[in-house]
DNA sequence: GTTTTTTGAGTAAACGTTTACGCAATAGTT
DNA sequence: AACTATTGCGTAAACGTTTACTCAAAAAAC
């Protein structure tokens, strides 16, 4: 049997209503008889059936967040930076993993759903038209972390567009003149439509002529890098690469390796995203780095702000971090 | 405004109770109102309000899920295989990332207490007293997963102390006969505890002569893989090394790159977990692999069936999986 | 000392769903 | 045709909390 509010309110002689003002400190109650009530609240272990709260209250303070159940290890950090803020100004997450099969993503979305929410959160998701339907027609706040949607959604992200002039410069001033970005053409992802299109004017900015096959690779995934060697064989066509996840260039780094190609004398790697993985690899990648735990932060606070129109776009930075796989050429 | 049970009722010139029974399936109603009411929901963008769902009824059917936030990379297939069979079984999972901090820990599990639950999974958790107390107190179904806690709350784990017997004989069938164990050294925890012993008995079976001083490291990072190698120097002591946890043994095997030891045939590496990771590296880390996955439909099946005392322990068998980082000596 | 303001706490309704119970209408049995 | 069993659905209470409204008592103001 669990003890309610009532329990408390009768041992302490009260009635509920003050028992519930008192322990969600709202309206008016006497600090003496406040005291009491925690203490038996405490005493007798009650927990707030937040059920109950949630009916009996308009307002929402719990934030979904969908997370994609194939690992990205990035999304850890923008949850980090999602939870610290969030019990900072007193909301709470509800952590969705979402497959990618549509008939769960569907199911998962629905029990999100089901709970009253204030908005949904989602993470580097690249979504799906129908599961997009329901969202939209639910009429709950949207919000997209670390995928840049433009116009379709508000979101938080890195600045995908000008983060290439960044890393094109970097590369160019180590002396690169032959670049490659593997992993960013998919054609339906704003991101690496952006990725492209930045690194297309970067390239051009520094009056270097751009060969369409030195993009190449559309999946977000480790074989994406090792076949990326292997398509373009050895002696390479061009002397650096960038990667556009860090899981993708360390299959550029292990195809490198298993091609007898030396990084960073035969070939340079620069990767975007520069999470804690990059540190693992030898030589350790160098990374333009991404803000995850900033974004996650910025996601609650934008949120709390609540003036969100699908055109607001928020942008972190990023910080290049030098690692031993970008050889100065000459 | 959302819509309600009531809002579809009166639509359908029924009453909310017969709306409710044909959307949950539950007592009488024709197959054709059914049909009708059915269509309408979808209609009118219905969803259930879960709090009051909730609050009418006695049984819950949501699973609470304690996730360490430091990123731990199996937690990711317990929960792909927990999820799965809940959403087979009709369980819901509710996924709370916890931090080391103690005041926020706290906090998350009042938060998750809030809710009603059936049931509280910790992954890989090594529970902190007072927290445990809390969790105790408030009478409520817990399992530990991934992380074996013998007498103290039902687990579901690889059985740590003859996994060890695996390793080892698998290391002296190769013909290693100085063995360390990296990482399984923390007094307090009862899978190091049990490692640790296995890790004994099983040299004691093939009748080597066991060096306390080849057990090292208690912390389980990537750092302690480093300091072991730097602790032993070069040559190292032994021929075949045990890392306690994928990220461990990659800290060695980046260990003995930086020093100049060839892996394997200076130094052999076995990891115990075998996640992803160890694809990662070159060579790729031979393992001895756990069933994740395996381990978080258990977690569902077993709550299922809630035969639990403190004392059930169940096991997952555990695979060796060849890579390149065991060399055979001779 | 009277009037006004403030304070502490109770009453009751509300949130949206589920479910035990009851009843009329229909179907089934003889 | 008379009875029984079944079916479909409505009524109303319940779940535990919050909150607008009230009101008496206490405190402050005059």
């Amino acid at each position: 049997m669990t003890i309610t509010i009532k329990d408390i309110a009768n041992r302490a002689g009260l009635s509920a209503a003050s028992v519930s003002r008192i322990l969600t400190n709202r309206g008016r109650f006497s600090e003496k008889t406040a005291q009491h009530v925690r203490q038996l609240a405490d005493e007798m272990g009650y927990y707030k059936n937040q059920s109950a709260a949630d009916l009996s209250q308009k307002e929402s303070r719990v934030i979904g967040v969908l997370v994609p159940i194939t690992h990205t290890n990035f999304a850890d950090e923008i949850i980090k930076g999602m939870q610290g803020k969030a019990t900072e100004l007193g909301y709470e997450l509800l952590i969705a993993f979402i497959a990618s099969d549509n008939q769960q993503q569907l199911k998962t979305i629905k029990s999100l759903l089901s709970r009253q929410l204030l908005a949904v959160v989602m993470l580097a998701i690249e979504i799906k038209d129908n599961t997009f339907k329901v969202l939209e027609n639910a009429d709950i706040l949207l919000l997209s972390v670390s995928n840049q949607l433009n116009n379709v959604m508000p979101s938080i992200s890195s600045d995908n567009y000008s983060m290439m002039f960044t890393i094109v410069d970097y590369l160019y001033q180590k002396g690169h003149r032959q670049i490659a970005l593997i992993g960013a053409s998919d054609q339906h992802s704003t991101v690496a439509n952006l990725r492209r299109q930045g690194f297309i004017d970067a390239l051009l900015k520094h009056k270097i002529n751009y060969n369409p096959d030195f993009i190449y690779g559309d999946e977000n995934a480790y074989q994406t890098g090792l076949n990326a060697i292997q398509k373009f064989g050895k002696p390479l066509p061009f002397t650096a690469v960038i990667g556009s996840a860090d899981i993708i260039s360390i299959g550029l780094l292990n195809g490198a390796k298993d091609a007898g190609i030396k990084v960073p004398d035969d070939l340079s790697i620069i990767t975007i995203d520069g999470t804690e993985l990059t540190e693992l690899t030898r030589p350790i990648l160098t990374a333009a780095q991404q803000n995850f735990a900033k974004m996650g932060e910025l996601a609650i606070t934008t949120l709390a702000g609540q003036k969100l129109s699908p055109d607001t776009v928020v942008f972190t930075n990023i910080t290049l971090k030098q690692g031993g796989t970008v050889a100065q050429l000459d």
